[in-house]
DNA sequence: TCCATATTTCCAGAATAATGGAAATATTGT
DNA sequence: ACAATATTTCCATTATTCTGGAAATATGGA
């Protein structure tokens, strides 16, 4: 992953509204939810709600689908997955340190 | 881990200058380097080098310690476990979802 | 003490991000 | 086509963050 990519992961994630919006979509899986009643769990504005769906879209961190009239918006678990394999990456320069494994951490011995 | 802590840790890591930092000092191990190897290294003022790690040391991501007239920053593992726990942390509503487990999942059955 | 170097603080300008009301644009059911 | 509801865009305001030169402050060596 390059490092630009791992920014914009961190800094749409680095919101607490975001942050919301993502917990609750990760918790709810692949269904996900639309955008309206995302809106009413967490009580965000549309206008505000929108800007922060298009920016975890932008980031890759959610993904839409449109079901009839509503947008669902789900997780996605890849570009988290790989997130969290780029900072567990090299961790200790390779000695027990205690993180979580990442896959690249498995095979390299960490 | 509060959403709030979550937050800061992500913020500190959400910028280019700071994660170069971070990845700088992750691979060094508990040793770390001098403010002003770390300056000289990434190629960072001075000025603008204190406010980062002042932005990293804050968030607990990295501690300093006093070695005659130098202060050698090193990475907080710990901080960094905990946040990849945090992501992780009910992943895919307890699925299967290819993440890789964090200390709370391995546990809870994720 | 005086010097050299390390590190931080001060400061102000520049850049970027967040907010939400109002209006515009979908989309489906009737 | 029309009504009802979902979602986005427009836009201006506000808030926050980033930057780095210059000066101040620390620390140890000569």
């Amino acid at each position: 992953m390059e490092t630009k990519t791992a920014v914009t992961l961190l800094a749409a994630l680095a919101q607490e509204t975001r942050l919301a919006i993502f917990r609750h979509l990760v918790v709810l899986g692949p269904q996900g939810l639309n955008a309206c009643k995302i809106g009413e769990a967490l009580a965000i504005p549309p206008a505000t709600l929108s800007f922060h769906l298009k920016e975890l879209a932008h980031a890759g961190l959610i993904k839409a689908r449109q079901e009839g009239r509503f947008i669902f918006y789900s997780a996605r678990f890849e570009a988290m997955g790989e997130l969290l394999a780029f900072l567990a990456h090299d961790c200790c320069g390779g000695r027990e340190c205690g993180l979580p494994a990442s896959s690249e951490c498995k095979e390299g011995g960490c």
